[in-house]
DNA sequence: GTCCAGGTCGTCG
DNA sequence: CGACGACATGGA
């Protein structure tokens, strides 16, 4: 099938149809209405009312290797340290483009694959994450690993894989834990089913939702327990999806981060 | 100066 | 198991 092949009518950009492969990288299949569970509103009308405003968030199709790798630099610290990494390894060790944009030449740089990352010197790409040794190891093992095809990425991407048989798949590779895994499969693998638990939303779980769990310290064990509680507020499903607008709903209207 | 940020892992009681 | 420190930097 040619990628460039449009969608359905009704979705259009300027007037032009809307290529299909745009259509899947911002996830329009999903009715954003459809996400939260029928007696949510009922439950918890003030929530309700902060969080209807992120319905028109989209949840991107993105990329599986860079998602994987991006979410290995997201270890506590905060988003801006985060960003700086994935550019800093894509100016690095990613291939050149370069686009002209009204007469003027525009240098960027695409996600470098996992051959080039799996041959990277540990302490040249420490560099690019935040100077810190053990990262930048653990990624070059992770892309070694899927380069030389002991992992077999695509192999993830079959919809009948239960969750926890995902989560505990990925967590195999040093540096990858329960909340890193789930990420993986939300933003890279389009599990929306998947509903990771950083330290925002186990603050919105006690909040919000009263869960005594997240008031305990995290560990595997706490993480599984709030992952169930999470499933019985929000449809199993859409846990995920319905999360990630919980999610920047909490950051912006609660805790007042401006970056995102 | 202190605390927290899209965590994970090894170690110790 | 559960708690705790290391890993590293920067913004509030």
């Amino acid at each position: 099938m040619n990628e460039f092949e449009v969608c359905s009518p009704h979705y259009e950009i300027d007037g032009l149809p809307l290529p299909i492969f745009l259509y899947n990288y911002f996830s329009l299949d999903i009715d954003t209405n459809n996400v939260f569970p029928e007696h949510f509103l009922r439950l918890y009308p003030e929530l309700w009312g902060l969080v209807t405003k992120y319905f028109p968030l989209r949840i991107l199709r993105q990329d599986l290797f860079e998602t994987m790798i991006t979410f290995m630099c997201a270890q506590g610290i905060g988003m801006h340290l985060i960003r700086k990494q994935v550019s800093m390894i894509a100016e690095t060790y990613g291939e050149r483009i370069t686009v002209t944009f009204k007469g003027k030449d525009i240098v960027l740089h695409g996600f470098p694959t996992p051959e080039r990352l799996a041959a990277a010197d540990p302490f040249t790409l420490s560099r690019c994450t935040n100077n810190n040794r053990i990262r930048a190891s653990n990624i070059i093992a992770a892309s070694r690993s899927i380069a030389e095809g002991s992992i077999d990425l695509d192999s993830l991407r079959n919809r009948e894989i239960p969750l926890d048989e995902l989560r505990n798949t990925l967590a195999q590779n040093s540096g990858i834990g329960y909340k890193i895994a789930d990420c993986i499969a939300l933003f890279g693998l389009g599990r929306f089913d998947a509903f990771p638990i950083d330290t925002h939303v186990k603050q919105y779980l006690g909040t919000w939702f009263n869960s005594t769990t997240a008031l305990r310290s995290l560990n595997p064990a706490t993480y599984l327990i709030m992952d169930a509680e999470a499933r019985t507020l929000l449809k199993p499903e859409f846990a995920g999806y319905a999360g990630h607008m919980l999610f920047h709903c909490w950051r912006k209207e609660i805790k007042k981060l401006r970056s995102f």
